[in-house]
DNA sequence: TGTTCTTGACGAACGGCGTTCGTCGGGTTA
DNA sequence: TAACCCGACGAACGCCGTTCGTCAAGAACA
């Protein structure tokens, strides 16, 4: 296709902004957003910024450290609106709902948090702030610093099972057939509960979640360690 | 190497053990155990199993039907001790705990748990189980029944984090060395805690992460819906 | 018995992947 | 002007999942 010196074509593309780890992180996120985890790649990266796959890697040491970036700086995105009355709770709850729909949104970002050990600046301030609003709330400081943690692998599951079941395309409708066929000799309290393990949206589950975990973070129950 | 015609060689090898679900799956939690998740491929299972990768097709549709057969298979090998005289929390804490062993134990297992919708009878034993015990607590219906979901969500992504950092290479001291860098001025309170969101191994917090989600599944909080 | 049909097994190939290597060429520095 | 550095990149390597067409061996049948 291309003649070996056609030196022109760098000039007839004048912009092309010069390749940077933000240029790149950007466009991985927007394949991302359209094409899901499983069609992101390294190659599909680098021919949406007109370049070949070895240049990504001035920028990049592989493959995993692109999907690290990639989710802190979805998580930057995370800032929920003040809500000047509100109590701790209501706007811890805020926050980490907050974070489920950053995660849940983007096809398989979820997926990426399960994967990579976050340390980036955009989990850093999320903890802190959740370690703030804890405090805030009277939780001790062993059982916030390990509350934190429950908290954001729970919101970080949540997304990921259930962006699963809609982008896996085996969403709701093969689980519930998978439980409709369920023997009721075999297993009679599952087919009794059958219609309740199904129900509710994501969020609204996401939330009963949050509630459950705040009540025994928060609780009366021993302490931790 | 191989003549086209040398049709003897079936003849010594006399048993080959005729190629099964069964015996794929046996192989392949074996590559699994040895190599992870990301040395696990159909080709080395094919390999493994003196045969090309086509061969494999008779008995499965895609990797991912592999991946939950396997799932299904190592959940079948969660069987508790009987705790004849134990209370329903302890025994479904034991329950849950099992869960948390078999996940962690194999390399990559709860990777693919967070990944696939478990539908076979391993993980529908289990589940009959929980909706049992929790009944036999008091749990109502509706609580039970997200509960459940809740609990074993819970259980997977613990294991599949934990066994992430083990396996990754990137294990604590990856961890250990972003948060000792922390800046106190930007985020203070991460600072102040640091020692303490890293204490404890995997086990210990899974049960404490376990106390918690009992005590809010089971605490006086509205109900779910 | 001889013939057709079915079906598990498999070699070969396709397209795509992450990653590496060597090179090239423009901009900076000496 | 000459030396050097470094971002960019073509090409290739070795893997991967999956598909296609073929082939042998046993079952079904005449």
């Amino acid at each position: 296709m291309k003649s070996k010196k056609d030196i022109v074509s760098r000039r007839q593309r004048p912009a092309k902004a010069p390749l940077s780890r933000g240029a790149i992180v950007g466009a991985a996120l927007d394949i991302l957003e359209r094409d899901g985890l499983a069609g992101l790649s390294l190659r599909k990266v680098a021919t949406a910024l007109h370049t070949g796959p070895a240049s990504l890697y001035v920028y990049l040491s592989n493959l995993a450290e692109l999907h690290a970036l990639m989710l802190d700086q979805a998580l930057g995105e995370v800032n929920p609106a003040e809500r000047p009355g509100a109590g701790w709770r209501e706007r811890l709850k805020a926050l980490l709902l907050e974070c489920f729909r950053v995660l849940y949104g983007r096809d398989g970002l979820a997926q990426v948090a399960m994967t990579v050990v976050p340390s980036g600046p955009g989990s850093l301030r999320i903890w802190e702030r959740m370690l703030g609003l804890l405090r805030e709330g009277g939780v001790s400081d062993e059982r916030a610093a390990w509350g934190v943690d429950l908290l954001m692998l729970y919101v970080t599951a949540q997304a990921a099972e259930k962006s699963n079941w809609r982008a896996g395309g085996q969403g709701p409708e093969h689980a519930e057939a998978a439980l409709a066929a369920v023997s009721p000799a075999e297993y009679p309290r599952l087919h009794a509960l059958r219609g309740m393990m199904l129900s509710g949206d994501g969020p609204e589950r996401a939330e009963w979640g949050l509630d459950v975990l705040l009540d025994g973070i928060s609780g009366h129950s021993r302490p931790a360690g």
